[in-house]
DNA sequence: CTTGAAAATGAAATTCAATTTCATTTATCA
DNA sequence: TGATAAATGAAATTGAATTTCATTTTCAAG
């Protein structure tokens, strides 16, 4: 099921794109990768989205500029983009990875429709200082947090009609 | 990796068994199945264990006590032990599910060690207060949420063999 | 410009937890 | 008791994630 998004994220700005490649370029010259085609257009299809993608999904819309790039190169090149942070997994605990991108973005975590799967953003620094406190206390070296609500979204629970869970 | 777990959760008492496998049977009855061996065995064996077990962990600590029991039935059996609130699935996205007994249990959440893995409890009314907040915010049915800390605990910080991961 | 070594690519194979199938056994109740 | 609906467990299947490997490409040193 694609991850419809809703939040506050512009797309980016020709700058912002050229921004971005930097950092990835700038990431793989520092552990030694190499710049190619096939990286840079993966990149620029991300960025383009605003959805929540699984390698799949990045896969399909990767293949309609480049047919010839393959699953596995997407696969790897989203690791290498959440090694240098402008992409990061979210987990929505349906079976699948996701990842989102993280260029320019603020801290926000979602809110999650068990019925239609969309997820809205928000924005909460108490969890972010939940984060620090708690660590503190228990002496944890606290490096992230994952952090999502689960419901029925407005409309779903307005159309009522529950569809029954289809195969994936 | 066995998930450790550090809690203030006692081992069951007699009479907490007791309930519990009362609130197991009459959920079977509600719903049309039927009370046997196994599954009492399989209860049994999930109460008495303080860690946050996968299926298969399980299944070899039910094997020691009934080694004709199967891994299906260990599989089976959690779906309907987290159906009737006994069970609870804890996501720590590490690529195996895993349960926690929820019997009289209160809320909590968890703190996971990325290096050894140990996952201690943590309380945190605010977490709920949350939950409900940011869903009355947009209208969304909030019904439950996941909140996990990740870091490094002080035992491993110590023992400190682990090369310093390069942020991310 | 070459060119050679290191890295990248992508199709196919593999892994592994989760889930389903199905033939046989068992619990329940009239 | 018997009828029958459900339970069981071994084996098969699924599907996402990951690895393998033969071939192609990048890049920097000459």
């Amino acid at each position: 099921m694609l991850q419809r998004r809703i939040d506050d994220h512009a797309p980016p700005t020709r700058e912002a794109m050229r921004e971005a490649q930097d950092i990835f370029f700038k990431h793989l010259k520092r552990v030694g990768l190499k710049h190619t085609e096939q990286r840079d257009t993966i990149l620029r299809t991300f960025l383009e989205t605003r959805d929540h993608l699984s390698t799949d999904e990045l896969f399909r819309l990767v293949r309609q500029k480049d047919p010839k790039i393959g699953f596995t190169t997407i696969y790897r090149t989203l690791k290498l983009l959440a090694e240098c942070g402008l992409a990061s997994e979210v987990a929505f605990h349906d079976g699948v990875a996701r990842y989102e991108h993280q260029f320019n973005r603020r801290s926000h975590h979602h809110m999650v429709c068990t019925d239609c799967g969309v997820s809205v953003e928000f924005f909460s620094p108490e969890v972010g200082k939940l984060e620090e406190e708690i660590g503190r206390k228990y002496h944890f070296d606290a490096t992230r947090h994952t952090f999502q609500i689960y419901g029925i979204c407005e409309d779903c629970r307005k159309n009522g009609k529950r569809v029954p869970a289809t195969s994936h």
